[in-house]
Order: C-alpha cells, then structure tokens, then sequence
DNA sequence: TTTTTTCTTGATTGACGAGTCAATAAAGAA
DNA sequence: TTCTTTATTGACTCGTCAATCAAGAAAAAA
C-alpha cells in the first residue's frame, strides 16, 4: 500500500537504523541488509533512497553532528554571561546523550572515516570550528590575547576526555570528564590550579 | 627454499605489513591476502603463523604501543628534575613518529577496536595507566594534591590534542599541539596562563 | 639414505554482501 | 478509464574474502 511522501520518513528510518546498527556492530562493517531489517524495508529500498552505503554512511553522521549541535544551542539559550556560557558549552560535549554506545560509536568510526573520506573530513572540521568558535566568543572578552590557546587547550581537552570517558568501562567516575573541563576552564580564568 | 626459523621473521614482516597496509587504506577492511602480499608470502602462510585476522591485528596494535613505550623510555632517560621529565613524556607523544599516516590511522582503528574487543581494550588500557602513572610520578612532588586531577588533564589533553593534530590536513601548526600541551603543563605547575 | 620436521603455496570451499533489475501495486493526473 | 509517478521487493549477478587443505620442497635428524 504505497503511501506518497515516503521518502523523507524512510531516510530518517535508515538514518536511525545505521546509527543504532554501527552502536550494535561497534564499527563500520555493517550491511545495508542489516540497516534496512532495522529500519523494517527491504535493502534494495535503501539503495533506492541513498544510492550507497556511503552515502548512508554521510547522513548518519550529518545527524549525529546535528543533534550535538542542537544541544549545544539548547545550552547556550539558558545561559548569561561568559562564564556561564563557556560552562554550557564544556558541560554540552558531556551529556547522557553523548555516552550511548551508538553516539560513541558513530563518533569514533566518524574519525576513522574522515582519514580517507573527504566529506566525513569536512563535517569533522565544521564541528572543530564550531566549537572553537563558541568558546573564542566567550574567552576573547574575559582574557584577551591568552584565549586563542586557551581554547585550543579546552576544544582539546574536550575532545580528548570523551574519547577516554567513552572508552572506559566503568560509568563510576561518570561526571569526572565534565569536572576535568571544567576546572580547566577555571584555571584558564584565573583560577590557581589546585 | 624453506630455511629454519623463519617464523619471527615472517611475524615481524607481517606486523609490519599490517601497520602500512592499515595506513594505506585508512581503516580495518584489510584483506589477510594484501597483508600477506605486502609481506611477501602467500595468504595461507600469514594464516599459518597467525591463526587468523584478528591475532594479526592485535600483534600489530601490540607493535604500535611497544614503540611508543619505547620512545617514551628513550626520551626519559636524557631527562632529569621533574620538571625535564614531564616535558619529555609530553614531547614523546608528538614526535613525527607517532604522525606517520599509518601509525595515526593505527591509533584510531584501535580506539574503535577497543570497543568490542576485550584484547585492544586491555591493551588501552596499559598505556592510558602507563602515561597516568608517568605524569603522576613526577607532578606529585611538584604538586602534591593537585597532581591526581593535573595528570588527568594532561593526559586527556594529549589525546585530544593528537586526535585533533592526526586528523588535520595542514601540517603548518606541526608543533602547535606540543606548544599546547606544554603551555598546560606550565599552567598546571602555578604558572600564570597568558 | 630414509624419515621427520619446518616451510610454503595454489587451489578450493563456503559464505556473505553491494548493487541492479524486472515486476508488482497503489495513488494521483489526464 | 488510461497513463504516469511513486513505492516496494524478491531474485539475481558479480565480486570478494577468510579459512582450509593437500601437496611439494628443503633442511635436519636418525
């Protein structure tokens, strides 16, 4: 019973379903038989809509990077002052959202694939960007000169603690990643290291 | 012509192969037939000595860490003073070594490798306690308290920082991810962020 | 020399997977 | 109603690859 206006419904199904089955599988070797059995269609449907596992491959991460992207504007609305901002901003990168084993999951593969793919490289470089810029905007005005490397250090730090965090086995130092940043940006401020 | 103790020969050539043949298709979709053909043997020897796939992949992330380790150890045995030392862990993690297209490419394949497989876990787990262990012994005299939470940052710092530096395309700020972790290093030691 | 051990590979098996295609079916347009 | 567009899939093609195996060749042992 072929219903019109299908296509957007079934492309955000195999979005999900690709997200959900590299979360389940840990790595890119999926198939699209598997991805569409997910997302309930037939395989050759995906090949319809997408054309190739690549390109399957690109919306997943297109979607991933959206969705942190949206929390971190959600973050950002509650937030008045630099020093709050730049707090939304580390805590964004560190939410129960960003700790499912499929969004660790897509993010690493997402690594792995920007080495050789040019899209996934250019997605990569526009999350950087953003972040870099979200925490220039608020450093800039609270230390000057400094806050070129001081960002640098915290997009850095981010990114390495989920990498680490993401990895461990045990959810007991849960939050420790976010405290790690977070005295790092009190640091950065002023703050003596303690 | 079969000459006697040929088998850590053809392991190492093998190791080896894997490292570059990694490097050269930028994730795990390696065939044992190209591995085995970059070595210069037949598939059905490399399955002889190894057994299968994955015992070639973990020699070969075995390979990887024992030579960073190693550098590490080389890099620490021209240093003294807390201080020298320190610099010297962080330096080793950013030389042109650990840059090569395929020991980066390795580096990554392995964080998502660690996901499923409890073998590369472990193995992630010996360096992220080695370089914890290497930060702590020298920042606790300077630092006291502070070190648990110094050594934490640090080591989250450069592995983001080498992520980030591994992924970039220019390799005009070569030295910048040094510079920052360095520049944290001093932060944390009560030097005034600038 | 004969036998055993070590080394080596070509050929084969068995399985799986990406992508294509022809065919079916429903909905809307003409 | 007839035609066209959209949706959908089962079946098929073509290729690849991990793993196995039987067999050959050389060195060492007996």
């Amino acid at each position: 019973m072929p219903k019109l206006g299908m296509e957007p419904i079934r492309r955000a199904a195999l979005v999900k379903a690709t997200i959900d089955e590299i979360g389940a599988v840990g790595n890119l070797d999926v198939t699209v038989s598997n991805i569409a059995k997910r997302a309930g269609m037939s395989s050759a449907l995906a090949h319809h809509y997408f054309g190739g596992k690549d390109q399957i491959f690109l919306a997943a991460m297109r979607h991933t990077l959206a969705i942190y992207a949206a929390e971190v504007r959600a973050a950002l609305k509650g937030a008045n002052g630099h020093n709050t901002r730049l707090e939304a901003v580390i805590r964004a990168g560190f939410t129960s959202t960003n700790f499912q084993p499929e969004v660790i999951a897509a993010w690493l593969n997402f690594y792995v694939l920007a080495q050789t793919s040019a899209e996934a490289h250019r997605l990569l470089r526009i999350y950087q960007e953003r972040l870099r810029s979200n925490l220039l905007y608020d450093l800039r005005p609270l230390i000057g000169d400094g806050a070129e490397g001081a960002a640098a250090r915290l997009a850095g730090l981010i990114d390495g603690l989920y990498l680490r965090q993401g990895l461990a086995r045990t959810q007991a130092k849960q939050s420790d990643a976010t405290a790690q940043a977070l005295a790092l940006l009190h640091i950065e401020l002023g703050g003596r290291p303690q």
